[in-house]
DNA sequence: CTGAATCCGCGATGATACTG
DNA sequence: CAGTATCATCGCGGATTCAG
């Protein structure tokens, strides 16, 4: 079987369901978030701390997306000061393997991919 | 090794490098353009006829950024009238695994992800 | 500490009309 | 056929402030 023949997956229903699932994950912050929180269980300051730039709005949708995707887990101490703790879900796990098979790719493209844009803006003048 | 010490190509750089790609990537039609590319050379109204909803403004604009950077290949024939042809680089093809990686993870989780998405709904209220 | 609420700018996207 | 040009829109994301 051909390697095309496997893109019906991509394309599907003209790619309305892959989207609507990738509009999730491919925003700013998601997979960074779920990057990070791969094998531990991590307080909101911590993954706030952890992930450079991201703000207190952004994080926290972020998480209630990823939440209420089933993705990742919310535990609410009933502490003072309140202590509240994220892990990712086996469904959250499951995501790990596809995002490093696209970080790879990325990483491993970098160099060619700046090149070719480099030739391009010359070419541009 | 565990799964989680290779996140690291993930957050690398605070996710900098990555999420640069990713937003070349991740946007609403790069990959269903590249899928719709995957095993054939197709011209710009094919492209259009075959990509249901996508306009013609971004089209044009997925496909300069694609062979900007060298992930798609350009063609023009002098003839009347025009004839353009795109076809996939080696670079491109290369993406289209990973591509498949996630968008079967997408597929696998769609139900799951619904029914949690439901299921949150309703405890809002 | 962990958010929620508000305001705002900008970029991505889309609709439409025009061109070589 | 294969674009380009222009205008309008809309939501993401950032900064800031307030709250439990």
């Amino acid at each position: 079987m051909e390697q095309y023949e496997h893109t019906c997956m991509i394309r599907g229903d003209g790619g309305r369901t892959l989207r609507g699932i990738l509009d999730r994950i491919c925003n700013k912050w998601t997979l960074l978030v779920v990057a990070t929180l791969d094998g531990s269980t991590l307080r909101f300051s911590d993954l706030h701390a952890q992930i450079p730039g991201i703000s207190q709005r952004m994080l926290t949708l972020t998480l209630r997306n990823l939440e209420r995707d089933g993705l990742v887990s919310r535990t609410v101490h009933a502490e003072v000061p309140p202590r509240v703790e994220y892990a990712l879900t086996p469904a959250g796990s499951s995501l790990i393997p596809p995002a490093l098979a696209l970080a790879s790719w990325a990483i491993e493209h970098v160099p060619h991919i700046e090149e070719s844009r480099a030739a391009y803006e010359a070419r541009a003048r």
